[in-house]
DNA sequence: AAATCTCTCTACCAAATGGTAGAGAGAGGG
DNA sequence: CCCTCTCTCTACCATTTGGTAGAGAGATTT
């Protein structure tokens, strides 16, 4: 009995999952392979080496991020509903996909060589996200701040919020789905509190 | 000549600076060993394992983050101001010795077997912390709202804004000396405008 | 001076790792 | 029937890795 999945995206699958738990260097391809019940040459016959594998599945994971943020930002909502709606996708992917959010992490690690990679894939939504606060607080919708950096404290809170489950637990927070949604609901609070706008944000006319 | 820091103490450094920047599974005995000019049973004589010396790297950096933590919530601030003055205390360590961030989180990453450990040291503090909240909320100089989850989003943004330092550099951020104050600024205002407490928040009498 | 203690070293080792070479099996086309 | 292409495998290999055993040098103690 074949299975129906082509073994090249069972590896990606594997690896991406692999890489995003346990990093790079703690990912051994034999043990990929064991957990795919094949051999190590069965993974080296689509991807040349280890590295290379690596690279797969950061073009793989930027995709799905990429595709799943411009779907969010293509139903035309503003303000901080934009915002909020983008925080309840980020929350599903970290309950979903963890291993996704775990990748970023791994990637973005101020050692990674890999950075660049990611960053080619994303970096034009990264722009839009910009343009968009920016477009926003213009339009009196978002308080006035810095872009970029707004966008980074975005980007910070969420995703660590999003995934960091051991500090979670370690602050006595259960992982359990009811305490995921209360962590949504009060950073929602807490952004809402940092991006609404003040009197003096109103539009420029 | 011989060195006058005791090379136990020079190991433990070297290894903190390597764990914190590169991980635990990508940091080798040798290659640490040979940074000290010194043989991998030198380390070995002093560090039964390596678990063992990933464990007393652990807890020095703990006893560090604790100390800096005690110290600065020993001054008697309150509300934003004392906030403000951990922020700024934090970045100043991003600066000066950014590997100890790196290490919490290698270590709170999902995978980790070690979070128990950083857990157990830096506990009370967090406790401390968290107690430290509730009480300002409780006062009416913070916005009211769960003190676990302010904690949790207040780690998050601060140690993700301060740390990720590729991440900034992707956003275009230069990491430049001037940059970084500019990005605690802006944090600031990010944070102060997400506590600053409201009407309702008037402290019970 | 002998013995002990502290520290670093040389000499190894078994296991794991990423990777190479190439065989074999099956499917499809000529 | 044979050839070729696709895919997975067995057989190896060099290197690296964490770790053991124990020697040797210098200082301190007895």
């Amino acid at each position: 009995m074949k299975s129906s999945v082509p073994t090249r995206q069972r590896v990606l699958e594997a690896a991406l999952n692999a890489f995003g738990t346990d990093g790079y260097a703690a990912t051994s391809l034999d043990d990929l392979a064991e957990q795919l019940g094949v051999r190590k040459q069965t993974i080296l016959y689509y991807f040349p080496s280890k590295q290379a594998l690596f690279d797969s599945v950061i073009d793989a994971a930027s995709q799905d991020l990429v595709e799943l943020f411009e779907h969010e930002a293509s139903r035309g909502l503003t303000g901080i509903g934009q915002v909020e709606a983008i925080v309840r996708r980020i929350f599903r992917l970290a309950v979903s996909r963890p291993e996704l959010l775990g990748l970023v992490r791994e990637v973005t690690r101020p050692g990674s060589i890999t950075a660049g990679r990611l960053n080619a894939h994303v970096g034009p939504t990264v722009d839009r996200a910009r343009a968009f606060l920016e477009r926003e607080m213009t339009a009196g919708r978002l308080r006035r701040s810095d872009p970029s950096m707004l966008l980074l404290s975005l980007y910070s809170t969420v995703v660590g919020v999003a995934s960091e489950l051991e500090v979670q637990r370690a602050m006595g927070i259960p992982p359990s789905a009811r305490a995921t949604v209360g962590r949504r609901t009060e950073l929602t609070r807490f952004l809402r509190a940092a991006l609404a706008p003040v009197d003096s944000d109103a539009p420029q006319q």
